[in-house]
DNA sequence: ATGAAAGCGCTAACAT
DNA sequence: ATGTTAGCGCTTTCAT
């Protein structure tokens, strides 16, 4: 038994596809359809229980009530609960979520982009690694409703959801010093996003304000391709320095860091402080423990949604940059 | 300027869509189409680079290369670590993860599983929770390509990639009291899913295996609705108790009572010992540490997209049932 | 109060 | 070697 269409419905009814579509609809007071007509119609809906083809509704409205979420990696803590948050906002306004992860790949983000606009999403929230800035403004010049998070490109505009990155850092990595830090090594993946240079130089000029030594050879950074081996070798160089704390400027260093630490380093567990950018829950019962800069999730996913929102009913070119505050959450 | 279409191009060169339509789907040789009409054809479409509407291809086609991911929550790492998987060996394939977090609610569920439906994917891959089987068997009923996996319900045939639950649990358990154990509690989220009931007569008949008392008073359900707390008090529960161990039954439970040990019970860190179904990586550098039963989740992720490309392929009725070795990772 | 018909962008059987 | 045409399932304008 094939699935039922409209056409079935009306044949089956003795009625034409259109009444029978602006009943379906709510229409039909407004199109005048009688009363009766209008129950017989949806008293067979639901007999039948039939399904409205969304891919053909799609194709004659050209909208699709899906969205595109596109981060490096949607298993990353960070993204999947901003994704989930999304899902659920999204989901009350009728709208769905289909997914992609670019591994910070230009190629691969490039080939989501296009699966993305030739689906013909309604949207896209996107924490982009801007390598491909063509791409995103071909879009951004034919008004394709797009929100980034997470990072930014200085040239380029649209919309943005941010945190701050620098003065956050800044003061989490104070906080380490007048705790007692003397000797703060820094690991980092590749900064080749422009958040995470922010954040390293709010390590810097956290250093400079404290008159502490800026020693290029204690920033660290890790072989992306490698990632785990090579934080474990850059961890050890820093630990072989006895620094007395290291700072992160992702969670997926840290989480990686932590691992590293209570294998090689189980010693200096109590002796070395942690500071991370991004929060991770785990943080409260990991060992070392670690001082975080929490991003504030809720408020990210709600300012995503309501500007994506905003820029897909608006006819008008919008370009907001919206700055959140993150949170220090001090655990030693 | 508006996207174009195929007819655009058709026009724009001077040919029908027939011709534009088979050179760009690779059937230029095949319809004998001229190498310069497709040489011509190719090089315009780059030019002006044009890209199909999906949608009017699945409206066409009845086929949308689209997976549905039905899960309780796409931001618990287990489901996002699988999603994640699926989504790189999906992607190979040309289909992509529309997603879909259920909270464990069959309203949700329902939905959701009426959203895939609509929207036409080509398959499902779900952790349902099996509290609708009317639904899910309908879909079974008209050869909807679907696989199951991390829960399973007796009443109902389908396609499963399970892990076993029962054995593993009783060995997880048997260690623990190899090791020293003897009074040991359980705290579990509520088991209305048949595998959690596995987990838990697995550890009920470790403690049979060891003579040891079975308390039910040890075995604690949290309350879904209010998990967080509810933990803390059951865990506070079982310390009051003198337990010198606690076997959790999935990750996000042993993740929250994780977290309130911290708060609560600091000083009972090292003398008790965790065992959890499920791994986390975090489990590696916590406090306490865990022993936790990992599952392999890149066979099942791998087994997943081939049993639902399989079923995709077939026409005749597949029900595969393949059930994978967990393992235990000792860290205490 | 209801229906006929066109059309969204694509594919493919069937001409020519 | 290329074109004509119908049709996927729906919405909507324009008739009646």
């Amino acid at each position: 038994m094939k699935k039922k269409s409209i056409k079935d419905i009306a044949q089956e009814l003795g009625l034409s596809k259109t009444t029978v579509s602006f009943v379906l609809n709510n229409k039909g007071d407004e199109k005048n359809i009688s009363k009766k007509t209008q129950e017989k119609i949806l008293a067979y809906v639901r007999e039948v229980n039939y399904q409205p083809n969304q891919i053909a509704k799609s194709l004659k409205k050209g909208t699709t009530h899906t969205i595109g979420y596109l981060v490096p990696d949607i298993s990353n803590p960070f993204y999947a609960k901003i994704g989930r948050l999304i899902e659920d906002v999204l989901a009350d306004k009728g709208y769905h979520l289909l997914i992609g992860s670019t591994d910070e790949k230009q190629e691969k983000e490039d080939a989501l982009l296009n699966m993305f606009v030739n689906r013909q999403v309604d949207g896209l929230i996107l924490a982009s690694t801007f390598e491909n800035l063509g791409m995103l403004k071909t879009l951004s010049a034919q008004r394709f409703p797009m929100v980034f998070f997470d990072r930014e490109h200085p040239d380029f505009i649209g919309n943005y959801i941010l945190v701050e990155n620098k003065n956050a850092m800044k003061e989490a990595v104070n906080t380490a010093i007048n705790k007692g830090a003397k000797k703060i090594g820094l690991l980092s993946i590749t900064p080749n996003i422009y958040s995470l240079k922010l954040r390293i130089d709010g390590y810097r000029e956290s250093l400079v304000e404290n008159q502490l030594n800026v020693d290029e050879d204690l920033m660290r950074i890790v072989d992306n391709s490698r990632i785990k081996e090579s934080t474990q070798e850059e961890l050890n160089y820093l630990m072989d320095k006895d620094v007395d704390a290291v700072v992160f400027t992702n969670n997926q260093i840290t989480a990686l860091a932590l691992w590293a630490m209570n294998i090689n380093h189980k010693d200096k567990i109590d002796s070395v402080r942690f500071v991370s950018f991004d929060n991770l829950d785990l943080f409260d019962y990991s060992n070392p423990k670690v001082n975080s800069i929490a991003q504030p999730i809720d408020s990210i996913a709600n300012h995503l949604v309501d500007i994506l929102h905003e820029v897909m009913q608006s006819t008008e070119r919008v370009s907001k940059r919206i700055v959140l505050e993150p949170k220090l959450i001090e655990r030693l």
